[in-house]
DNA sequence: TTTATACATGATAATATTATCATGTATACA
DNA sequence: TGTATACATGATAATATTATCATGTATAAA
């Protein structure tokens, strides 16, 4: 129960949404959801924070980057499943994130 | 994905969630609530409020009740139906229920 | 070993949520 | 027609959330 509660509070507000629907694609840095989003890093990073709390998502240290991945842990979740077939990524936020991936955001973005 | 946010800000509190979970088992009206959950009428007309304006669920006058139940538009959302096979009715909540009514709270509590 | 990049995190202010209190309204009943 | 019951709703205070700003830290490259 308080899981559950704590996993909806992660996902409701739309940019942590967002972002798990982008990280459902594939895993990112923090500098390509800045891109992709067009957000300032810091509220990329503490809106990721919210969603480790929820155990919704993981990250790894890859070199510079900070690389943010689905929690597979979750895959036999109900709700979870729900959510992937009810709630698909938006084509908008699907061309920037292959607009990122084309132009190679992570390597070539000085992250300002 | 407004619509998935509003219903995920409605569930992401524990009240309300019980009280979901609740209505799922079959219609209450406010008295019984209060009666269940053992919080005041306020507290729980303001969450019931809550949970219409997400759409999760109907009301209807009856007599001097007001008669909460889940709005079955949502029976096909697979985030839903998730919700339903990943969390049950608390035990505790699942005899209080049972007690209220076979106590038949509604008839015979003076609801304060 | 300085410097730039990528990111985390603490502090703060603006805003939203939540429970409570007080009061208002609809219905039933005496 | 008054009164009690059942509930809604506005106001308020306490608390939580959110975005932003400033700064701190880890890694890589020069």
């Amino acid at each position: 129960m308080e899981a559950t509660v704590k996993m909806f509070r992660a996902l409701s507000d739309e940019t942590r949404l967002r972002i798990y629907l982008l990280l459902l694609q594939g895993e990112l840095c923090v500098c390509e959801l800045m891109n992709i989003l067009n957000m300032e890093q810091s509220r990329i990073s503490h809106n990721l924070h919210i969603l480790k709390e929820a155990e919704l998502i993981n990250n790894q240290r890859n070199g510079k980057w900070m690389i943010y991945s689905i929690n597979q842990d979750l895959k036999k979740n109900k709700i979870i499943q729900g959510l992937k077939e009810e709630l698909k990524l938006s084509s908008h936020d699907l061309g920037d994130l292959e607009k990122c991936k084309k132009e190679n955001i992570r390597e070539k973005s000085k992250c300002k």
